[in-house]
DNA sequence: TGACAAGGTATACGATCGTTCACTATACTA
DNA sequence: TAGTATAGTGAACGATCGTATACCTTGTCA
């Protein structure tokens, strides 16, 4: 009851991508004036659940467009399993930097296998970024992708796989870094 | 130039959680008037970048607002390195199918690395869901979270961590669910 | 019992919304 | 060179926006 307008908020949020007006909300809240929605809207401004821009406009707050990160778990010395708040951040502003140049392939093989990128994985990239050592990365070779570990020593450049069982590559001339892998995410159905 | 107003409003949408309105397009876009923008939003919506509401409003387009996939890295035949468009979605879509119920929990162990979940990865968990075998659960085991496979033949429940270094949980008596696990995500810095 | 706060209705308000019409300037094409 | 799209300005439009005011119930508490 209490999380009433804030869930049905929520659900609009979600299904039409941006908030509802106050007439809107009179019907979802089940209000017949807009003012009884008004002051609801006030409440819901002070508890931070939304917020209004500097031109006035609604926008979600961060727990509306947020994800609540909740603890830790499988520390090695017991977590306490109490449901602390740590943070509330949304997916895309914690993988995602650059939008414009962030894209993503899914994975096949099990060539990074060892570095937790399994086949079926969907890998994030960012293109324009300048790799570093140990850097996982996408490059071209011989006109297909391949995703490794990207090592540097002095001038030499080297791509090691997280797998013992394929090969290490040396570019001869020149390599064609197709991005820079930024994150990685798994769904399980 | 041509991408240039899908830019902007990209810009704009991820910098305010909300599209921008027609003067504030002038604004972006540099239009002394408001029928300029008209013009150019008429051509986005044909184009699919930004979508008309039942009620007239503006919401983003799917790849306004979504990540495209590319392709496929990794197989172990050749893939071909063209960036195709296979797909193009959002990470909440993707991950997240119930969100009044979902939540994320840090992750410190190893216990669960050979099935690719790292320390320092993050965990989407899904409350309320009753696991099937082979599920990833986070269970409250002598008041601390464990994250195991739940394992059911039977009648019979066990817990089972992805690393042989750890022991496997036969549950005495009720077994506390905390959530089933149903993504994992990882940023690499 | 009376006072008062809380929560809702009804209505009116100026501001802003997105649309539309008439017009101008530039550039391309026959 | 004349003709015609293309792209933009400027002003006006009704509709809807969020806010404000006045009023009407309730339930609570002294």
């Amino acid at each position: 009851m209490k999380d009433s307008h804030r869930t049905k908020l929520s659900r609009f949020y979600w299904a039409h991508n941006r908030m509802p007006s106050f007439s809107e909300m009179a019907g979802l809240f089940g209000f017949a004036s807009k003012n009884a929605v008004s002051k609801v809207v006030n409440r819901l401004v002070e508890e931070g659940i939304v917020q209004k821009d500097k031109t006035g406009r609604l926008i979600p707050g961060a727990s509306l467009k947020g994800l609540a990160i909740r603890g830790t778990v499988g520390a090695s010395f017991p977590s306490p399993a109490e449901e602390e708040l740590v943070d509330v951040i949304t997916l895309d502003e914690y993988l995602i930097h650059n939008h414009e140049a962030t894209f993503m392939l899914n994975v096949s093989g099990d060539s990074m296998i060892d570095a937790g990128i399994h086949p079926g994985d969907i890998v994030l990239l960012e293109r324009g970024k300048t790799p570093k050592h140990g850097d996982i990365v996408v490059a071209q070779v011989d006109h297909a992708w391949t995703m490794k570990y990207y090592e540097k020593k002095g001038k030499q450049v080297r791509l090691v796989p997280a797998n013992k069982a394929y090969p290490m590559i040396f570019p001869k001339e020149e390599l064609t870094i197709t991005g820079v892998v930024v994150g990685v995410v798994r769904r399980y159905v």
